[in-house]
DNA sequence: GCCCAACCTATACTTCGGTATAGGTCTGCA
DNA sequence: TGCAGACCTATACCGAAGTATAGGTTGGGC
């Protein structure tokens, strides 16, 4: 249901129709995932080690990871953190028939969106499935109004960066002006030009945007 | 009972020293647990049911749950879900000798901060403790916050709520007095008003204090 | 040497937000 | 009946923010 309940034409507004990327070392288990996928149209591509999946290029559209736990090479907990490491947030559902609470435990505090074992019915897949994908869309949905708005921050002056600085913080004009050692006007100056490279119509506007900028980036 | 340990300077800034909430059927694993507790000066207070806990009235300071799950009458993860309806989102730490993995990853996903299964690791339980303790003194710290502002936002007439959300969304006076189809000098007026109820300094610092209320109360 | 970008300043003006003062109507309640 | 609170309006004024125009100084690159 709902994300998952048409092929194409309803992920329109989120550049592109979502994929399953499967890491399991058993062929027979990535072929019944991959059919039980295509069977509700659910495109998939599957690895046979985690190491393919860190060397390979991974879509640019909406995806969700299906991991096994135990694998010859890294674990599927051990790719968990390299990814984690390298910024990369797709979600992850584990599938595993060699699993503990201490695993699974580990696998949802490190942000796994299910922790399945197998054998597993196939909604309950389909159902995993589904809700990591949803998360990968709103996730991306953030993450690329968070990078317009730092493409926009990449336009400004140094000074304009700090000018901007004063602003959110709710300073004056007057009292920019004094902790920088300048004139009033010349703040308006630099102001008026942040706001007009940041597209930004009015200080709440401004705020709004501001706020989708990851904090060590300021 | 625990002991009573009130000198623990530690958390001064938090009113009031953290408890444990221990909710086992075994008197042994609880007198353990609270002896445990004990000589790292950390407070417990034991129940023997879900439904002793129901019937309580939780404390208002720091705390924390451990629940069992397997227990005579509601088991931890229906207190869970119960607590959640209730909206008392006490950080919990679930402690058990007869778990499976769909029931950690079941209490995890609703937020559970840990599911630890006996026999503990004296270490790892306290670690457990220690980290939903200061998730609840987070939590606390921003309810406090949220429940200042829905107090002062209270205090507003209707129409004065109204201008708040015009102003909130960036309208200038002028487009608020259309709207609302009244003056611009009374627009004035309200919003003069609402900023000084609501303790607002700036349009700012009228923004950070609108974002920490719930979007429910609005 | 020249250009350009970033930075700074100034005058003059407009718009916007906010305050003070002084009124008015309407509703509900003691 | 009178009072209080919410709501509305107006005049006048102030300060903050923003715009337009017209300059100036630096420092780095061709």
């Amino acid at each position: 249901m709902g994300v998952l309940d048409s092929a194409s034409g309803a992920y329109s507004g989120s550049l592109g129709s979502p994929i399953a990327i499967l890491v399991d070392d058993d062929t027979e288990v990535r072929d019944s995932l991959e059919e039980l996928l295509t069977s509700v149209g659910i495109e998939s591509i599957s690895f046979s080690s985690t190491q393919e999946v860190l060397d390979a290029e991974l879509p640019d559209r909406p995806a969700c990871l299906v991991l096994d736990v135990r694998m010859p090479g890294l674990s599927g907990l051990d790719l968990q953190h390299l990814l984690l490491t390298k910024g990369i947030q797709t979600p992850i559902v584990f599938l595993t028939g060699h699993g503990d609470i201490a695993m699974s435990v580990q696998a949802m505090k490190a942000g796994a969106v299910d922790f399945l074992t197998k054998p597993v019915r196939d909604q309950t897949f389909l159902d995993a499935i589904s809700a990591a994908v949803a998360a990968d869309i709103a996730r991306r949905a953030a993450a690329t109004v968070s990078r317009k708005t730092m493409a926009l921050y990449q336009t400004l002056t140094p000074r304009e960066r700090e000018v901007l600085g004063f602003v959110v913080s709710g300073a004056m004009n007057k009292q920019i002006a004094f902790d920088l050692g300048i004139s009033e006007i010349t703040v308006k100056l630099h102001r008026s030009n942040m706001m007009k490279k940041m597209n930004a119509r009015s200080l709440t506007h401004l705020l709004s945007t501001w706020q989708s900028m990851p904090a060590d980036m300021r």
